[in-house]
DNA sequence: AATCCATGGGACC
DNA sequence: TGGTCCCCCTGGAT
């Protein structure tokens, strides 16, 4: 059992570790008035005027008398937080859906946490029993689909060992507690999250950021990892010890438009055979046995253009998936690849970020694109010209953010429960927090979400584990990793929502914590206490470290 | 304490 | 095809 298994106040589960962060409160203050902290009027225009001397361009030659937007810089309105509410600039489309017309919290696609994907504009004209007796009757409707377990329970711990951000996160195949994790520098990191401080960073695997981490079969010993210094190395995990097996900058830095960077890979287990791809568009495959870079590169992607990530299908390891900057998700036979041989092309409306077969029949694909939409294709036999579903969801993310992906539940037999991080922040009792998220794709419904008042950055980077109910999350250099505990699982055909916040300093207990529950607390977004038991809080004050 | 910047992607010219 | 500017939720370095 993970968790040192002991009572359920899980003492061995230590939620702050020495040295791990002390940096993490800073963004957590959630000021009501941020907006009349402001400078005056005419500092703000000397302001601007200052910066556009400097960029030597002409100063402007109106003079507003009003405080301006800082998206459109127009005046009469403001975009920005009002306490942990970000306001929108009504001038822009929908942050969310990216529709004109409306602004992100009247979005008919909010995620709204009182009453799931309803349309927030009823958020005002109905009670929460309005919402309650909708569900109700919404139980009601047959599901045809195979049931799945949603959590009803999770317990929380983190651990800051990174010096950068997290990149990516993968469970050992054959060891239940052991997480490995990538960043943005180039590290490997290795973590058993039972025994908290049996850890290890490697810091010299690569140069920048690791993009993937994989094992072959056989040999569950040794890592595989790509990462955009163009490199794949193969590291045994006990000794740190890595093995150079492929290299696509053998000359060294002569400038980005010749460095090529690595950031798909995956493994085609019977053939040991090692995909990945760079950011040209270009495919290479190496034989796991000899090392060897095998056949010529394959463009499969729009030349010039950053290949994402690829796929093997777990049933029929010779499809391959592959998506791309592009906009583009391609299928291919892997035996017989060459260019414009690729069996189906998926097209999104911006870059696609992930493209996921399903992890059991491989019959699906879920895919996430940088237009804040999820997809599904039900059957790859199936008609594949447009997909099944589109969730609109909020994921879209700049340069600073490891790019979102929704994952499938390995779990789950119906192949239908997907976890992906939240972009946008919702007001959670005046914190801004980033949920992460549990999606029915059946539905589209939103099931779960998990966020941790202690961790107000974003998390885009999220792994379930393949036979435990835990899911692993990076969040800038924090790792998290929640126990959904499996005696807790609901099955459910409609699964109704839970939210679980992690409310952990006494600051944020204050008057919120259910007193009959040793710590626990019990509350809902606005503080009242909920009615059914949403969330625990696994950290007492003894194991807090406090600067 | 404020500012800079990382080698991103899109829109627009 | 290339240059320029813009961007809601970074975060370390200076």
């Amino acid at each position: 059992m993970p968790f040192a298994s002991s009572s359920s106040s899980t003492p061995g589960f230590v939620r702050r570790t020495a040295e791990s962060d002390e940096e993490s409160e800073t963004s957590s203050s959630d000021e009501e008035n941020g907006f009349e902290e402001e400078p005056p009027v005419e500092e703000v225009d000397a302001a601007e005027e200052a910066a556009l001397r400097k960029r030597k361009r002409p100063p402007p030659i109106t003079i507003s008398l009003k405080k301006v937007c800082k998206v459109c810089k127009e005046s009469g309105h403001e975009a920005g937080f009002r306490g942990a509410t970000y306001i929108d600039c009504p001038k822009k489309p929908c942050f969310l859906c990216k529709m004109p017309g409306h602004t992100t919290m009247f979005c008919p696609h909010r995620v709204a946490m009182e009453h799931g994907v309803i349309p927030a504009p009823e958020k005002n004209t109905k009670t929460s029993l309005d919402y309650i007796f909708k569900r109700q009757i919404n139980d009601k409707i047959p599901k045809i689909k195979p049931e799945f377990v949603i959590p009803d329970q999770v317990d929380c711990g983190l651990i800051r060992f990174h010096s950068r951000r997290i990149t990516c996160l993968e469970f050992h195949p054959t060891r239940n507690n052991i997480l490995l994790s990538g960043d943005k520098k180039g590290q490997l990191g290795i973590w058993n999250y039972v025994k908290q401080l049996e850890r290890t960073i490697y810091g010299s695997i690569h140069s920048c950021i690791v993009n993937n981490i994989k094992f072959s079969l056989g040999n569950d010993a040794m890592v595989y990892t790509s990462s955009s210094d163009g490199t794949v190395n193969c590291t045994d995990m006990e000794t740190g010890i890595k093995t150079l097996l492929f290299d696509l900058n053998p000359e060294g830095w002569n400038g980005p438009a010749t460095w090529r960077m690595l950031y798909g890979m995956d493994v085609n287990i019977e053939r040991s055979v090692l995909f990945v791809a760079d950011n040209f568009g270009y495919l290479y495959s190496v034989d796991m046995r000899s090392n060897k870079h095998t056949g010529e590169p394959i463009l499969i992607h729009k030349k010039g253009s950053k290949v994402v990530g690829l796929h093997c299908n777990p049933v029929l390891p010779d499809l391959l998936l592959s998506c791309g900057n592009d906009h583009f998700a391609r299928i291919w036979d892997a035996r017989r690849l060459n260019i414009d041989s690729s069996l189906a092309s998926l097209a999104h409306g911006r870059v696609v970020n992930s493209a996921y077969f399903s992890p059991l029949s491989g019959n699906k694909i879920l895919t996430t694109s940088q237009d804040n939409r999820i997809r599904v294709w039900d059957s790859i036999f199936g008609n594949l010209e447009s997909p099944s579903r589109e969730i609109v969801h909020s994921h879209d993310f700049n340069r600073h953010l490891t790019p979102f992906r929704a994952e499938w539940d390995p779990k789950d037999p119906s192949e239908s429960l997907a976890v992906i991080g939240r972009y946008i922040s919702e007001n959670y009792d005046g914190v801004a927090l980033h949920p992460i998220d549990f999606i029915d794709t059946s539905t589209g419904k939103l099931v779960a979400e998990v966020m941790d008042t202690d961790v107000t950055t974003i998390t885009p980077v999220n792994k379930l584990h393949p036979r435990e109910y835990i899911l692993a999350s990076g969040s800038s250099r924090t790792i998290l990793i929640w126990k959904i505990k499996p005696e807790k699982w609901k099955t459910k055909t409609e699964p109704e929502r839970k939210q679980f916040i992690f409310n952990n300093t006494e600051k944020k207990r204050h008057g919120k914590v259910d007193s009959d529950s040793d710590g626990d607390s019990d509350i809902d977004p606005k503080g009242r206490r909920s009615k059914t038991k949403k969330c625990q809080s696994k950290c007492t004050k003894s194991g807090m470290k406090k600067s």
